[in-house]
RNA sequence: GGGCGUAUAGCUCAGUGGUAGAGCACUACGUUGACAUCGUAGGGGUCACAAGUUCGAACCUUGUUACGCCCA
């Protein structure tokens, strides 16, 4: 039975995968022929996530590199698994549980919520793998791994533990990026800066107690432009509401206008009358002196750049909002807490805890919303006419990048890890080229970021995730346990070491146990002591379990001691920068596991470099001394045909599962490899995924074209064909050639070289020259012709398969398997490894010289308008014995293709003959009835422009002595040589010209 | 403001010092014994601009302009 027309991709695609996996085909070391090791890790996609066209991109990479090592006989593996996405997957449970109208989380609590996110992950968690799968992405799925897991989640802990131990992991006050809709901590780089169109308010500050001085601006020269009697000074801000929590004013100490007031207070133009704060006016050479007033309002509590100025003035930093960052509503009265702090203005000694716990929001603004607070304090100072002006202003707002509401710094106890001192070898490893970034700016990017490291924020105020295994506990002060200033910190990989650790800490006189969960306080920095105090002393809250063990009968006489569990979990990206280990086993190395360590290569987005990459690069250099892998491939971000970021938003999202339905996974794997130059950006439209489509076709066709003819009948896979005829060993050559390409190209991760390089041959050798040349030989009486052109086609075309399968697994799989009987499938074939050895230069020149011949035939016909169909008479009027001998040899292929039906020797080329110049000779189409004497004229004077440039050029050059002198001398030759040859074609070309003059 | 890039055919992009390329799109012709998801032929570029290095520059250097991304 004849083979379709075309490959059907939706029936063979899921077949084909089914059957690779029965096979065992993708288990590491599957196809294993020699000992080194090939690995690749996966970058995880989130849990929650569904394939877009990003990770068709990624994962296409990976698949090509995975396929052609496990071809090569690698001991190959390809790790796939998913992360556990803090936010995202919390955020997308808790959806769930809304539109099912169940309890909120918060209603439900922790453990209960845990269970669901559980439940969900088992549900909806492999989406994504079987969206690979359709992609055709070879993984080890057996070994599918989870950030979540728990062997990874003992890597992950025992990581925390040790690096708090230490000294590189630490707990501390610090201002964070705080989300105030998902409640959380987040990391800088999970902050977004847009700029947005804002405002920026200026608003006098008056000076304390009246008094004035006299405001003086000068010009460049030192002229006086203004001077005036202030009782004020300008302050300008982008945001208003933080005002109430000012702690002083900065000024440059190089400003001379506001020199007269240093020292002297000022009073915040906001709240009550009677109870306005008063701040003092510092210096700080953070105040930019031309930008706005000059003086800037310094509220370290809720600015990055004031927190810097507060620290380093010791200035109280006064926290307005809570979590949700609306103002807060807490504590004494405003009139209480307004007097504190103007007495700590005023000298007064104060402590940061202390500090923290003071709501200087007046009462009015208390619970409200930030924006609304902000409202409401402009119109105040606006209708006490302190304001100067209100300036429209593109501003840089930092927003949250997964909930998208605007940032809020805010002062809170955090965990850190101390990434400078983890970035020196992360950085050398890149220096000293144990690990290679491509493209190279990749590098420059990463050392810059290793050498301006900031410390990296990992605790997050969420319920799914790693919790850091940290227990708090009451200090013993002088053998004493102080419940109120001082706590004791336990970290430990599990709750038996915790204890272990406390129970040496405390003593036996002391009855110890743990809580899993410390409870959240209302307040960011409150989860402190008191909270701990506060149920330890319950017995109740002993478990039953730790109060009936052994040993603990004499409880009730014992004082008791509740360890508090710290609530917070890990940064997300914390756990997957273990990825590389977590997944192997580590730290329970097996022969098995470790083998695969470190890692090849790693193929990942130029967005991720810092989130992931370099945080792979810091942890994993600290925990095993070895980089984690060797190579790094970024690329860019898909965007659509028109350059934009796809979006949701925008619209513009092209489902890559949608592209595969449409035109199948070949098709949608070729357009991103031959797209994926390095350092390129990557630009999808779907017509390239069509024309990308009808190469997998031309293939298709090709292989029916072969069966049409019994090239399969008789046919011997594996067996290489030792042809006589020129056609045949030319192709053979060529082959040869495009797997050195493919090799070379795929060697330097030039993946779009690869395809094209393939594209080239399958279509533009292969199918438009082979195939048509073959097709009088298969036609042929000659039986040993025939076969060997039979025998040369079948391994062609069986090359193509082998070479094409790492980009195209699918439409090569089923050819391979449509025809012949395999020992094993393609996913199996062995890569081969022939070159130069294969290619007959001979033959080379041969057809490239019949090649040449039809083209220009071809191309005189149709701008002579000869009809396609009509095959017409050639003269040979020169031809050397090279020449004589190609046309001997090919003369069924050239009559065929160029639709010549006959070739006669002549002395001259007639009048009115359409000349043919070819290196050798020279023929000429006597076409005098039909041709256009001016056309054809035409036809030679554009030919000899060209040819005139190009000599011009030449001969600039060859005349010039230095270039002969110092080009190489290889270039020298080729261009002497190719003066020749242009000057002989020229030669042809008067003469040509000259005959049609005769007629005209 | 700092960092990293980019600018080549209508579009998307290759091209690491030696005759400017590919795919798509476009134009004309054509159903010739695999393929119209096809074939044949053709048009189309001051390689952003300027200066420099060089025998020779799309490529190296410097500057300019425009745009993109990242970080403040």
């Amino acid at each position: 039975m004849p083979m379709e027309k075309t490959f059907n991709a939706a029936e063979a695609e899921n077949r084909l995968y089914q059957a690779w996996e029965n096979a065992g085909a993708f288990k590491a070391g599957a196809n294993k022929s020699r000992d080194e090791t090939f690995t690749i890790m996966i970058p995880p996609p989130n849990v929650t996530g569904a394939l877009h066209v990003g990770h068709a991109f990624n994962n296409t990479l990976q698949d090509i590199l995975t396929r052609w090592h496990r071809m090569q006989g690698f001991d190959t593996l390809w790790q796939p698994g998913q992360d556990h996405a803090g936010i995202a997957t919390q955020l997308q449970v808790e959806k769930m549980l809304a539109a099912q109208g169940n309890e909120t989380r918060a209603e439900m609590g922790r453990e209960a919520f845990i269970e669901k996110v559980w439940e969900w992950k088992e549900k909806y968690g492999s989406t994504i793998i079987n969206q690979l799968k359709r992609l055709g992405a070879s993984c080890d799925w057996d070994r599918n791994a989870f950030t979540m897991d728990e062997q990874f989640h003992d890597a992950v802990l025992k990581v925390f533990v040790d690096l708090y131990n230490k000294g590189l992991i630490y707990r501390g006050k610090r201002l964070v990026n705080w989300d105030p809709h998902f409640e959380t901590a987040i990391s800088d780089l999970e902050v977004e800066n847009i700029e947005i169109d804002g405002h920026m308010w200026h608003f006098k500050y008056p000076l304390a107690g009246g008094a004035t001085y006299e405001y003086v601006e000068k010009d460049e020269d030192g002229n006086v432009t203004l001077s005036e009697t202030r009782d004020y000074i300008s302050i300008a801000t982008t945001r208003p509401e933080t005002m109430l929590g000012d702690g002083a004013v900065a000024v440059h100490p190089d400003d001379e206008r506001y020199a007269p007031i240093v020292g002297k207070l000022c009073e915040i133009p906001v709240g009550p009358k009677e109870h306005r704060r008063l701040i003092p006016i510092i210096t700080d050479t953070y105040p930019v002196m031309d930008f706005g007033s000059g003086a800037v309002k310094i509220t370290g509590a809720h600015d990055l750049n004031d927190y810097g100025v507060a620290k380093r003035n010791n200035i109280p930093m006064y926290r307005l909002m809570d979590t949700k960052a609306h103002m807060r509503d807490d504590g004494a009265p405003y009139a209480e807490t307004a007097a504190r702090a103007r007495a700590i203005s005023e000298g007064a000694d104060w402590a940061e805890a202390e500090i923290d716990g003071l709501n200087l929001v007046p009462d009015t603004y208390r619970g409200m919303d930030r924006f609304e607070a902000r409202k409401a304090v402009i119109a105040d100072i606006d209708a006490e006419g302190l304001m100067i002006e209100v300036e429209d202003k593109k501003i840089m707002q930092p927003f949250c990048d997964r909930s998208k509401v605007v940032m809020e710094p805010m002062l809170t106890d955090q965990w850190y890890v101390d990434a400078a001192k983890l970035a020196g070898p992360a950085r050398d490893a890149v220096k000293d080229g144990r690990v290679k970034i491509m493209p190279e700016s990749g590098e420059k990017v990463y050392f810059h970021w290793m050498e301006n490291i900031e410390p990296w924020c990992i605790s997050r105020q969420l319920w799914w995730g790693h919790q850091i295994p940290v227990w708090y506990g009451p200090a013993l002060v002088n053998g004493e346990l102080d419940w109120s200033t001082k706590s004791k910190t336990f970290c430990a990989a599990t709750s038996t070491e915790a204890l272990q650790i406390a129970t040496s800490y405390y003593g036996p006189d002391y009855d110890i146990s743990l809580s899993d969960y410390l409870p959240n306080s209302d307040t960011p920095g409150q989860r402190d002591l008191a909270k701990i105090a506060e149920i330890a002393p319950v017995k109740d809250s002993v478990p039953e379990s730790v109060r009936t063990q052994p040993g603990h009968h004499h409880l009730s006489v014992q004082p008791s001691i509740i360890l508090g569990r710290d609530p917070d979990v890990l940064d997300t990206w914390f756990s997957s920068g273990l990825w590389p280990i977590g997944t192997l086993g580590w730290p329970n190395w097996t022969e098995e596991t470790e083998r695969y360590f470190p890692t090849s290569t790693l193929i990942t987005g130029q967005d991720i470099l810092f989130f992931w990459v370099a945080r792979m690069m810091m942890m994993q250099l600290e925990v095993t001394g070895k980089v984690p892998f060797d190579t790094v491939y970024l690329h860019q971000l898909v965007r659509d045909e028109k350059g934009v970021k796809m979006s949701k938003t925008l619209g513009n999202v092209i489902d890559p599962l949608d592209m595969i339905d449409e035109y199948g996974a070949d098709a949608v794997r070729f357009t991103m490899t031959s797209m994926a130059a390095i350092g390129g950006s990557l630009k999808l439209s779907m017509e390239r995924v069509k024309g990308y489509r009808n190469f997998g076709t031309k293939l298709w066709n090709a292989a029916r074209f072969a069966e049409m003819n019994g090239v399969f009948e008789a046919y011997q896979p594996g067996q290489m064909p030792a042809p006589d005829a020129t056609l045949n060993k030319w192709i053979i050559g060529e082959v040869a050639k495009t797997r050195q390409e493919v090799d070379d190209a795929l060697k330097a991760y030039r993946f779009n070289d690869a395809a094209n390089a393939l594209y080239g041959f399958v279509w533009g050798k292969f199918c438009d020259w082979y195939v048509e040349f073959s097709k009088p030989l298969l036609f042929s009486d000659d039986e040993a012709v025939l076969a060997e052109t039979r025998a040369t086609m079948g391994w062609v075309l069986d090359q193509c398969l082998i070479l094409l399968h790492p980009i195209m697994p699918f439409i090569t799989e089923e050819l391979w398997g449509t025809y012949g009987k395999r020992a094993k499938m393609l996913v199996h074939a062995d890569w081969p490894t022939y070159g130069a050895e294969l290619v007959d230069p001979a033959a080379d020149r041969e057809m490239n010289w019949v090649i040449a011949l039809i083209d220009d035939i071809r191309s005189a016909r149709a701008q002579m308008h000869v009809p396609a169909g009509l095959k017409i008479p050639m003269l040979q009027v020169e031809l050397d014995d090279a020449g004589r001998k190609a046309w001997d040899n090919n003369e069924a292929l050239i009559k065929r293709l160029a639709r010549v039906d006959s070739l006669s020797v002549v002395d001259a080329a007639p009048k009115g003959a359409v000349t043919i110049p070819i290196q050798g000779g020279l023929f000429a189409l006597p076409l005098a009835d039909i041709i256009d004497i001016g056309e054809e004229k035409q036809r030679l004077e554009k030919s000899m422009e060209k040819l005139n440039k190009e000599l011009g050029a030449l001969r600039g050059r060859l005349n010039n002595p230095k270039f002969v002198a110092s080009a190489p001398e290889k270039v020298v030759a080729d261009s002497r040589e190719q003066v020749a040859i242009k000057e002989d074609e020229l030669g042809k070309l008067n003469a040509a010209l000259a005959r049609l003059a005769e007629l005209g």
